[in-house]
DNA sequence: TGCCCCCTGCAG
DNA sequence: CTGCAGGGGGCA
């Protein structure tokens, strides 16, 4: 589920929510989801957070790096500690009269739980168990990130940078923009929609896409991305992507065609197509894209 | 460069 | 039952 607007939007809220604060405790529920060593990020305070792509870094105060990555169906989920009235009752600190969470947690796809020292809880959920937290050392992060692309919110990632990637190959242009080593950050929901806006087809190869083009394209994928941060991200008819408080994102209702296959395209009003196109599925105007 | 796979769950 | 889901690593 989660691409950049969703991870930046996880990292904002939990920033606020759990900086400063001390590990206590960490249970590891499915062994998979935890890469590293445990023992080391007990007592640790965390320090701050940074974001490359769709991969949350959280940093701790003996410079190890909780890195974290969603994958499709990750949650971050902090609950605030428990009220003593509340104990087994789901009532929490600033929650006084109800749950505000739909599901009770820990649930069925709770796969690790950090303890803080004031006793709050952060939930890393994750149903189809394609996510992990792992932990690592600076240089580890470096090297693990090193042949990640540039992040579509880097300045770096430049109209330049842009054109250059995408002459380097005559895969369809959809494909490239999800390729994360080149451009970190885009996934299904916004390659999609980027290439409506910019009004080409999906499966264009990208080395020969005209100049004015490409310059529409890099526009639109900003723009998206940061119309869906001020959205909150997409919050999808499963529910699997929730704010780290429960809540949810809105730009699902702002979706241009991805998931949209025979609805009326919003420009002309012919029915969106959906294709396979490197294993996903791809929903486009066939009359507005060429 | 294109498949298959990792998993779980839901819609048709 | 089959197909599909905000991702991406490994392998021919």
């Amino acid at each position: 589920m989660p691409e950049l607007p969703e991870v930046e939007t996880v990292k904002r809220l939990l920033e606020q929510k759990i900086t400063g604060h001390t590990i206590t405790k960490l249970e590891i529920l499915t062994a998979k989801s935890f890469i590293g060593d445990p023992c080391g990020v007990i007592g640790q305070k965390i320090t701050h957070f940074t974001r490359l792509g769709k991969q949350l870094s959280i940093h701790l105060s003996n410079h190890q790096i909780l890195l974290v990555h969603l994958k499709m169906t990750g949650q971050l989920i902090y609950l605030p500690a428990v009220s003593k009235e509340g104990i087994g009752k789901g009532l929490y600190m600033g929650h006084p009269t109800k749950d505000m969470f739909t599901t009770k947690f820990p649930s069925k796809s709770t796969r690790l739980i950090f303890t803080f020292s004031n006793h709050s809880t952060l939930y890393f959920n994750d149903q189809r168990k394609f996510g992990w937290v792992k932990v690592l050392s600076r240089d580890e992060l470096v090297e693990s990130q090193s042949k990640v692309g540039i992040d579509i919110l880097d300045p770096r990632y430049t109209l330049q940078y842009f054109t250059a990637q995408l002459k380097t190959t005559s895969r369809p242009i959809k494909v490239v923009l999800l390729d994360q080593n080149k451009f970190a950050g885009l996934g299904n929901i916004y390659a999609n929609d980027a290439l409506f806006i910019a009004k080409i087809d999906p499966r264009h190869p990208a080395k020969s896409i005209p100049a004015p083009r490409i310059r529409i394209l890099h526009r639109a994928t900003i723009d998206l991305i940061n119309e869906s941060i001020n959205h909150g991200g997409s919050t999808a008819k499963d529910n699997l992507y929730l704010h780290p408080d429960g809540t949810i994102g809105s730009h699902q209702y702002h979706f241009r065609v991805y998931q949209r296959q025979k609805e009326p395209c919003p420009i002309c009003g012919q029915p969106i197509l959906r294709l396979n196109l490197g294993g996903r599925g791809t929903f486009y105007c066939s009359h507005c894209q060429k």
